[in-house]
RNA sequence: GCCGGGGUGGCGGAAUUGGUAGACGCAAGGGACUUAAAAUCCCUUGGGAGUUUCUCCCGUGUGGGUUCGAUUCCCACCCUCGGCACCA
């Protein structure tokens, strides 16, 4: 007999797969459509364990998909710009594009040998200018709209490098490349409005709680930030200005006993003549921009001036105090320090003093004893005539009677930040944006698209934004009055490529336009988007934002783009995630060229739930190897004997067991692969295996044993779909097992005629007794009644009742 | 600190609406085959105890509760992983 050998057969039918073009997904076809998408690689060189589970996972959705009627998209691409290759660049001195470029062909080789089945047709790739062309495009109209602006503000930047770094770039305050300490500095930079989008990204969670995993939502929730409060004004004693705070708790308004404001709010520097006070405030800020959060100590000093509580007329004082970020709110907070523990903390340290205001029995009316402020519910003391209220309910009543005066009004506040999209980076796409000395600020022409990134360029990786060197490059003319001017050299943050490649690949070529709409309309939503936990956040936000965005320029119509979410846990060995510097990577060419694709995809199905941490098992693959092995002696054992044989004769208890447990295995398989759940999927599998090893058909019993071997070879064809091909060949049929259709149950023969029932006394097991299906409690009662095992445990007690599960359990109450 | 996961054998992990805890796999031990090994096949395998072809007790992080019956539901607590973190 011939022995799986997993690298002739894999090879023979990559080729015909590919033969047959059986992946390709078809326009407008007149099945159902389903997409199955996974999120695309980095090209950083060659695929990880990562990707592997990744793809395996969407694959066996889009095989199981395909059987089951539907027409599917699946499609594979590259997020291929971004800061690795251009350090490649610089340290091996390749041109970022050949380097990208050749990883892609790598890394698609190794997703061919791994057999998924994605149209390949379809493939992009984000640096290709087919496809950043229309990314410029989508800003162009996103400016127009007042979308997407440009404003100075504070970034991280490397004073040797001579360039902005990303927050991650940073490596304890200082630069990852050269060492240095990175400092703060205000720069221009492009943003997109997403701002404007909080309030429905927040509230189209609601549309997602079916399909997507709820760590997911809250983390997106917890990002957005809304809090409900409401703007203070505070007066000047001695003046008729204001300064607004925002506050989530007016119904401590009366517990103020300062204000404290942002070292970085612009109206310090106005208001403060002080120039010790100043001094002081540029020390802060220079210690804010250095040191960690961790290790910041509340500070502030006295401004030398104070403002009027609106609620008391009380005279407060102004300080400022560097725990008051000037991001958020409006950079002035109201101190309550008995209800609030960072101004309790500050308080302390600079004798404030502490007002309750908000008031529970069990507390001590002491605040000089309390070791924290109080911010549970509670009702008002202390506070005029709002006294005795609820201090839920005081916040509204305060508010509102404020607002009759004009000093204040309710609003919502949002943690999330307009996103700064440029990059000070070559790889990346270009800004089509153009500083004109006559017209200002404005787009490139669409006809000009695209702003092409010039291929001739020295990378340093010193000396700023590598575009700007470039003189051909920035050099240009205005697309409205024909004068000498400038372009933007900042590319796109890489987050805006993925955040729309899922439309592009619905119409990959189409070049009149972002895409066809009318292909996106007919593969939209995403029915199934399957990627890491890692981008919970970043850019699933992003791309939700820029769905609803093209919703309202026109180009879609629905809001949401991914139906259903399935985040993957990840690899690890030795209870760590795989990385260079732990040493534990194992290393997907060598699994494959060992074992196989099919070993690989199975063992890293089945040896953990899709969502959960995979713990990664040299002696777990062994396994896997072994269980493909046996399935293809089993199968080679029998395929000639069985080949052509009839179903036959008559439906012997043998048959009928060997019936239920095809049914059975038919069953779960399909709910399991419904669900997600592969893991027990694949555990069904090997014991139907074990089961048929165990069967040893007779002769006039070949034709039911045939018919087992072939629908046990399609339940496990999506996960192992060379061996289930060649498996099919042996078994004699000329066509490709994917042309079947799905297994379905046969209810007649799902079940059994006999049931197995627990007996248990006082809920322990004690017996189990065999009867007739459905049979009814007396049956049973006298069954158990006449087990020696139950005998002996009734000796001597009196039953006091009976629990009767049909089919399941007999509880005798004693 | 806040939010969200998760605690089940030596290990990865199974257990419909509360109904026989430990499926399947790994590891380990024993046996068959073999000159031998590999491969393969078969058996055992949660812990403890005993009168050991059988029987009993304990057992799903801990302590309570609800229930005829709890890995599953409720309360309190412990541990652990992930995210956010001076957001007023």
């Amino acid at each position: 007999m011939e022995k799986y050998n997993p690298s002739i057969i894999e090879k023979k039918w990559q080729e015909i797969w590919d033969k047959l073009n059986l992946n390709k997904a078809v326009d407008f076809d007149e099945k159902p459509k389903y997409y199955c998408l996974e999120m695309f690689p980095y090209p950083s060189g060659k695929i990880h364990m990562g990707h592997v589970r990744n793809y395996t996972i969407g694959d066996v959705i889009a095989r199981f998909k395909r059987y089951t009627g539907y027409n599917v998209l699946h499609p594979i691409g590259f997020d291929a710009f971004g800061l690795p290759a251009e350090n490649a660049a610089i340290n091996a001195k390749i041109h970022p594009a050949k380097w990208t470029y050749a990883n892609m062909d790598y890394m698609l080789s190794q997703l061919q040998k791994l057999g998924f089945s994605y149209d390949k047709d379809r493939i992009i790739a984000t640096c290709d200018p087919k496809y950043y062309k229309w990314e410029q495009k989508i800003f162009i109209e996103m400016f127009k709209r007042g979308m997407a602006y440009r404003k100075e503000s504070e970034v991280n930047f490397c004073p040797h490098c001579q360039t902005v770094l990303a927050n991650e770039q940073v490596e304890d305050g200082k630069c990852w490349r050269c060492d240095s300490e990175v400092v703060k500095k205000t720069i221009f930079s492009w943003y997109f409005k997403i701002t404007d989008y909080a309030d429905e990204l927040l509230e189209d969670i609601k549309l997602l709680e079916q399909g997507w995993p709820s760590r997911v939502l809250s983390q997106q929730i917890n990002w957005i930030g809304k809090s409900e409060g409401a703007f203070i004004k505070f007066k000047f004693e001695k003046s008729d200005e204001y300064l607004e705070v925002f506050t989530t708790r007016p119904d401590t308004l009366f517990g103020v006993t300062f204000v404290s404001i942002s070292p970085k709010h612009p109206k310090v520097k106005e208001i403060v003549k002080d120039k010790n006070i100043l001094d002081y405030v540029e020390k802060m800020i220079v210690d804010l921009d250095i040191k960690k959060d961790y290790d910041k100590e509340k500070d502030g000093i006295y401004s030398g001036i104070n403002l009027v509580n609106p609620a008391n007329g009380e005279i407060v004082p102004l300080y400022i105090a560097n725990f008051v970020l000037m991001e958020y709110g409006t950079g002035v907070v109201m101190g309550v320090p008995a209800h609030d523990q960072r101004d309790f903390e500050f308080a302390t340290k600079f004798n404030i003093p502490k007002k309750i205001v908000i008031y529970r029995e069990d507390l001590s009316k002491d605040v000089t004893t309390w070791k924290s402020s109080f911010v549970d519910s509670g009702f008002l003391v202390n506070s005029g005539e709002f006294n005795g209220l609820q201090n839920e309910l005081a916040k509204e009543k305060i508010v509102e009677h404020l607002a009759s005066k004009n000093l204040a009004r309710k609003a919502y506040q949002y943690k999330l930040r307009d996103w700064n999209v440029s990059r000070q980076r070559y790889w990346g796409a270009p800004i089509p944006i153009i500083y004109c000395p006559n017209c200002g600020v404005v787009t490139e022409s669409i006809e000009n698209l695209p702003v092409e990134l010039p291929e001739n360029i020295e990378i340093t990786g010193f000396g700023g934004s590598p575009l700007a060197k470039v003189e051909s490059f920035v050099n240009t003319t205005c697309p409205i009055c024909g004068a000498k001017a400038k372009r933007e050299t900042d590319t796109f943050d890489t987050f805006v490529e993925s955040s729309w490649y899922f439309l592009r690949y619905c119409s990959p070529d189409y070049d009149k336009d972002i895409f066809d709409k009318q292909k996106v309309k007919y593969w939209m939503d995403v029915d199934q988007y399957i990627g890491g936990i890692e981008h919970a956040v970043m850019h699933l936000l992003y791309a939700r934002y820029f769905t609803k965005v093209l919703r309202d320029l026109g180009y879609v119509e629905s809001s949401e783009p991914f139906k259903r979410l399935l985040t993957q846990g990840m690899v690890i060995k030795d209870g760590a995630k795989m990385s260079k510097s732990k040493g534990n990577v194992v290393d997907p060419d060598d699994i494959v060229n060992t074992y196989g694709a099919d070993t690989a995809r199975l063992f890293i199905l089945f040896a953990a739930p899709v969502d959960k941490d995979l713990e990664w098992s040299d002696e777990g693959i062994e396994g896997s190897f072994r269980f493909l092995n046996r399935l293809y002696r089993l199968i080679a054992n029998y395929a000639f004997k069985v080949k052509d044989v009839p179903l036959q004769g008559t439906l012997t208890p043998r048959i009928k067991e060997l019936l239920y447990e095809i049914n059975s295995c038919v069953q779960k398989v399909t709910n399991d692969i419904e669900n997600y759940h592969f893991n027990t999927a694949i555990a069904k599998l090997m014991e139907f295996v074990n089961f048929l090893y165990s069967f040893n058909p007779e002769e006039d019993e070949l034709g039911y044993f045939r018919q087992a071997l072939e629908k046990l070879t399609i339940l496990i064809s999506p996960f192992v779909p060379h061996l289930a091909c060649e498996l099919w060949e042996m078994l004699g049929h000329s066509e490709i097992v994917f042309s079947q259709s799905w297994p379905k149950v046969e209810l007649e023969y799902a079940t059994k005629d006999t049931v197995k029932i627990a007996i248990t006394i006082n809920g322990k097991l004690r017996d189990t007794v065999e009867t007739t299906k459905d049979a009814d409690q007396k049956e049973v009662e006298k069954l158990a009644l006449n087990s020696e095992k139950v005998k002996k445990h009734l000796e001597g007690k009196e039953i006091k009742k009976y629990v009767y599960v049909k089919n399941k359990i007999l509880n005798i109450i004693v």
